[in-house]
DNA sequence: GTCATTTCTTAATGTAGATTAATGCATGCA
DNA sequence: TGCATGCATTAATCTACATTAAGAAATGAC
């Protein structure tokens, strides 16, 4: 299996890949995300030490997220075919329900409630992270978080 | 394979239940659910004639969602540590698929825009369900979806 | 067939969060 | 070390969608 280093900034895939892969990180920080019509960027989710980061689409169906690396990380790679193996994985499994649990939260919960979900989903990420990247993952401006905050500090 | 068939209205799943499985639709229409603080029902998924359908959750953990049926159907049951089979299935792919598009779509699009997505991804479904029940997958209100389609048809 | 219930639509009013703009702080880079 | 660029915060204004309310149409129960 292919373990691969990565620096900060480094961008492993882009929308429109074919090639796509399913990585497995050992140590760092990685995020997708998808840039809409107007230029804006929606981190999709986070992916810190043991979990998996992928684009779920089939494997002859082009990329919808970019991914890249918030922190140096290193890696391993599995090729998108070996379902199996991808799919198998607790990690795997883990990163079903946080994306189930995704939906709801942006269907049925108000900004202060998807934030504190996020604390929990995510505890040792809201450090390492700026305002800036919480609010996109949250589907919020940087403005309005700032808000939620200092609301909730009272 | 299990295979049973169930009336329109049957409830074949709720929030808490840990025997919870996979559901793999021949024939007739399911969705699955949320019910939030308020009572307020939020449609998570559809899935008609040859899709599948779950609660995302591992399987030591209590369900998220409801699922009934929509209209009288036909469904494959399998249990949900067959882990294997679940995931390795070409419908299951799909589902991932479709499950982050809608993350997509949830944090950087407008109800209008929702309203087209959906139409595309379940071009059959748009007449057998109503409009309250678009509007609860779209995560609008029916007034608002009525208020949408009105403005796109001129 | 008719009555009750739910669905769909329209319109008035309300609100969470977006947008815009301005200011003070970091952070990185020559 | 100084400068530039990006980040965080606050406040004023704007807007998409929610809420409320009411009537018309469809659906279902007996």
């Amino acid at each position: 299996m292919k373990e691969i280093t990565v620096k900060k900034g480094t961008v492993i895939q882009r929308k429109g890949d074919l090639n796509s892969r399913v990585y497995h990180v050992v140590s760092g920080l990685l995020r997708s995300y998808a840039i809409d019509s107007k230029g804006k960027e929606h981190i999709f989710m986070f992916a810190p030490e043991g979990w998996v980061i992928a684009d779920s689409n089939p494997a002859d169906v082009p990329c919808d997220l970019y991914i890249d690396a918030l922190e140096d990380a290193v890696l391993k790679i599995l090729p998108k075919d070996l379902e199996r193996e991808r799919n198998n994985s607790l990690a795997f499994i883990k990163r079903m329900g946080v994306l189930q649990k995704r939906v709801i939260m942006l269907m049925s919960a108000s900004a202060l409630q998807r934030y504190e979900h996020f604390e929990e989903t995510y505890p040792d990420i809201v450090q390492r992270v700026t305002q800036k990247m919480i609010a996109s993952y949250l589907g919020i401006t940087p403005e309005a978080l700032s808000t939620v905050r200092r609301k909730r500090s009272k």
